[in-house]
DNA sequence: AACTAATGTGTAG
DNA sequence: TACACCTTAGTTA
């Protein structure tokens, strides 16, 4: 599930994992021999995440660049023969770190990772984070506040599956534009971000309910494993709070999932 | 077993 | 707007 939540918990991974090691670079797929090549061996030393971007450095200048994109995978788990196409390995005699169909798997400098990140927005996992330099460009923006969300230049991490449950959970508009929002408005949307995305990182999944509607979530849903959420993917399906039908609109080639009733808007959609 | 949609983003037409 | 990436969960047969 790479929102930023996914990328930030394989910073951890990957650092419980490598810390301190020269791992092995590999590409079984054969797309990145020659950065494989270049840090086959390289001493290992410590991964970020900001938005959905992950960059690890190892010595001497050398970072690995990774985004997952949609569905792309970076698995690390004990060494076993790689399956599908592995686009690179990262190995150690105990550890392998395999990553799967990446939009970007790239060997970078320091200064263009640099560059790289000036372009993100603030990453509400991040403690360097400043909400300002967002409201800064959402205030002044005529695009709907569901569009604003998912811009990474405004801010970073948050993807289709964020941005559908902190609009519920603030009870906004989607469709509502930055002009129009409201100082309050935006303090609350980054808040419940700042709350709630940890908690992603911590358990690897998205869960939004708030106890209060967890009971309406599980009579409805028995024995469901994947995220309990309030909107997305919930198309036609009553809303846990005032049970209304979930509605779904495609916004720029997104589906954008929203309860009508919960999140009333001035404008018919 | 076969098929589809998906948490994303860059590029080409 | 379409495609590329090429995995995986979920649905339909």
């Amino acid at each position: 599930m790479p929102e930023g939540h996914t990328l930030h918990r394989l910073a951890r991974t990957l650092n419980r994992a490598f810390t301190g090691t020269s791992p092995q670079a590999s590409s079984p797929q054969g797309r990145f021999t020659e950065g494989a090549a270049e840090l086959d061996g390289a001493a290992y030393g410590e991964a970020y995440a900001h938005g959905k971007h992950l960059f690890v450095a190892f010595a001497d200048d050398r970072w690995l660049h990774v985004h997952l994109g949609l569905i792309g995978k970076l698995t690390v788990g004990t060494v076993r023969p790689p399956y599908g196409a592995v686009r690179l390995r990262l190995a150690t005699d105990e550890t392998a770190g395999d990553l799967r169909g990446p939009i970007v798997c790239a060997l970078r400098t320091g200064d263009e990772i640099a560059a790289q990140i000036a372009q993100l927005g603030p990453d509400p996992l991040r403690a360097d984070a400043d909400p300002d330099l967002a409201w800064a460009r959402i205030h002044r923006s005529r695009r709907s506040i569901a569009a604003l969300l998912m811009d990474q230049e405004i801010l970073s991490g948050v993807g289709n599956v964020y941005r559908a449950e902190a609009l519920f959970r603030a009870r906004v508009d989607p469709f509502r534009p930055g002009t129009d929002l409201g100082r309050d408005t935006w303090d609350a949307l980054w808040t419940d971000l700042v709350e709630l995305m940890p908690l992603g990182v911590s358990t690897g999944r998205i869960d939004t309910l708030e106890p209060e509607d967890l009971e309406a979530h599980q009579s409805a849903n028995p024995g469901r494993r994947r995220g309990r959420v309030y909107a997305y993917r919930r198309t036609g399906r009553p809303c846990y709070v005032c049970g209304s039908p979930i509605r779904t609109q495609v916004v720029d080639g997104r589906n954008l999932f929203w309860c009508a009733e919960c999140q009333p808007g001035r404008r018919a959609h």
